[in-house]
DNA sequence: GCCCCGAACTAAACCGCATTAGTTCCGGCC
DNA sequence: GGCCGGAACTAATGCGGTTTAGTTCGGGGC
């Protein structure tokens, strides 16, 4: 086992001190170029790196970051929007040398001990707060912990949090526009949990854009579900089997789509031909039923280098601010078209 | 924002020395058990967390280790197998009190970089290596760096290093014996990526289980891809389309297993009818396809548990070893079923 | 020729904890 | 009563950096 070395060594075989070393290698002033150069030629040459604890002790940041996952595990797993969004964080975190800690808890109470733990550890620098809810305990906590956060998929944090977030509710109306253009009147929104912030976004936004085109909200509506394949598909099973199905379904991950498009099949309910269905996040698994399900493509990975950036933008001293993600797009497959012309 | 407590704040206030809390906190002798227990009451009162760098500076564990997934982006997310692995790392790791790292990499040689960064950083403690390969460089580089590692699906590794690993050869017989004894006589694998270590096993087990049941090559064969859906939708088209074609497919992983199934809707080939499908893996995808895919189900999590038992146990001292995951269960659904007589 | 100043560098303190080397005090023993 | 030993505690050191407070030295100004 090779011994990692240190500004000593460095020191040593420079032949100056350490401080000599840390002012060269930090690129402040107190040094002369060629003893700077010397100095860099003699790190590299030893393979040194900072060692991080030691940074983090003398008042450095610790160059890591946070991110908690808080969901029972068997919900895990099958969506991609996680993997893609910490994919992208990791882009630009990669490049600035911070690393991520991560981790999956089971609710929202071990997510705030963590938080409690991680700043009293100093172990984090700060944190990207994900599935920000309707009233949610977090920001409030990070503020008073003064730990710097960013929320992801909040529209209006706590003033001292910055966040980036996507706008719902125009992609909400352009998903509107496209059913409603084919002819679609009575559409059901198959939304995750209520609580989730954005969740709530869209279903308000659903009511506005009905209201607007003026669909009454018996034609239009949300039902709410845990985000599960199983929920999303009791969810299409229920509406279906109405007096007045829906024409149209709106569901609000990929996994509930394809559950949705299964329970379709089962019913032998045609798709398109008797229903059209949509699906919030576009993945592989929109791809591979048969007909190729109409999705909502966001960039996920863009979305999480945005947010990455804005962490490190507040940990560089930056305000807080609010920062919208690039709009998503509808991409029309074969899963929609007009309703049958009984209807 | 709230300062931080440190052991001199506890020290104070239990009017004892520094050295005391320490002995106290940390359990050893030195202190009464009076003064032991005052002073635990302090840090408890006080919110007292030990200062994760300074843990590590001087001497003791980071408390954290690192888990590194080399893969382009675009091949993320839809997969469920890493998410479900993780969280059963954390159920272990939390307990521990230890964290993870978590980093997204492009390829092989950023994570070994990433790895002598790490150790140079002695940002981590161990590591976790996943996606073991036939012709793999990292267990020298980490044996060589001295970094404990645990390697997750290998069957032989460096001596040094210790594993976990799924008895793929022993789940492999299984499946072609539920197929073998439908009567399917051909049969194509369609494998992941075959320079990873796990994919060699299952390759070369179903070559071994064909032969013991004097089956041809030609009838009985694994043919690659990359684990995407774009690639096992195009492998399962194309062994299709041969002029005798396979009477059953088996997947290396549910979202090819699930795009194969879309490729035969789309050919008109009745599933189980004409066509027997199998997954490697469970997950929601499975079971939202119509038929329903016979998949082997395996606890992915409680393989991420057992992959962080045997790290800690390393770090904790333990002579390296290779322990088996519990055996998979091949749960028989509506895609299998006895080939067509006319085959 | 002396003084002052800034550039270039070194010495030392500090971050928060673990740990080793003392120190104090008390009781038991001869 | 003096000595020894152990229990209970304190002081001091080190981990590997950063940073502040010196120190040295050479050159320019008067």
């Amino acid at each position: 086992m090779a011994r990692r070395p240190t500004i000593k060594d460095i020191a040593r075989r420079a032949g100056v001190s350490e401080s000599a070393v840390s002012f060269a290698l930090n690129g402040r002033p107190g040094v002369s170029e060629e003893t700077r150069a010397r100095i860099r030629r003699v790190a590299e040459e030893l393979g040194w790196q900072p060692n991080s604890a030691a940074r983090a002790l003398s008042g450095e940041r610790a160059g890591v970051v946070g991110l908690v996952l808080a969901r029972p595990a068997h919900t895990l797993g099958v969506e991609s929007f996680f993997l893609q969004l910490v994919s992208g964080v990791q882009e630009v975190l990669g490049a600035a040398r911070t690393a991520l800690l991560f981790q999956v808890v089971e609710d929202l109470d071990a997510e705030c001990a963590l938080y409690r733990r991680w700043w009293a550890e100093r172990r984090v620098d700060g944190v990207l707060v994900v599935d920000p809810r309707t009233r949610d305990p977090r920001p409030g906590l990070l503020a008073g912990l003064g730990l710097p956060a960013v929320t992801v998929g909040e529209a209006r944090p706590a003033p001292a949090l910055s966040s980036v977030r996507a706008d719902d509710a125009r992609a909400m109306a352009q998903i509107l526009d496209h059913l409603h253009g084919l002819g679609h009147r009575r559409i059901v929104h198959v939304a995750g949990l209520p609580e989730l912030a954005h969740t709530a976004r869209r279903i308000a936004s659903l009511r506005a854009e009905a209201q607007r085109r003026g669909l009454r909200p018996q034609e239009v509506r949300s039902v709410p579900t845990d985000y599960s394949d199983t929920e999303g598909a009791a969810a299409t099973r229920r509406v279906l089997n109405e007096p007045a199905p829906p024409t149209a379904l709106v569901y609000d991950n990929d996994v509930m789509a394809v559950a949705g498009a299964g329970v379709a099949a089962e019913l032998g309910i045609p798709v398109p031909g008797r229903l059209s269905l949509v699906a919030w996040d576009d993945s592989a698994l929109c791809r591979v039923t048969h007909p190729r399900l109409t999705a909502l493509v966001r960039d996920t990975a863009a979305f999480g280098r945005l947010a990455a950036e804005e962490l490190l933008a507040v940990l560089g001293g930056g305000q807080p601010r609010v920062r919208l993600a690039e709009q998503p797009r509808l991409e029309p497959r074969e899963s929609t078209a007009p309703p049958p012309p009984a209807y």
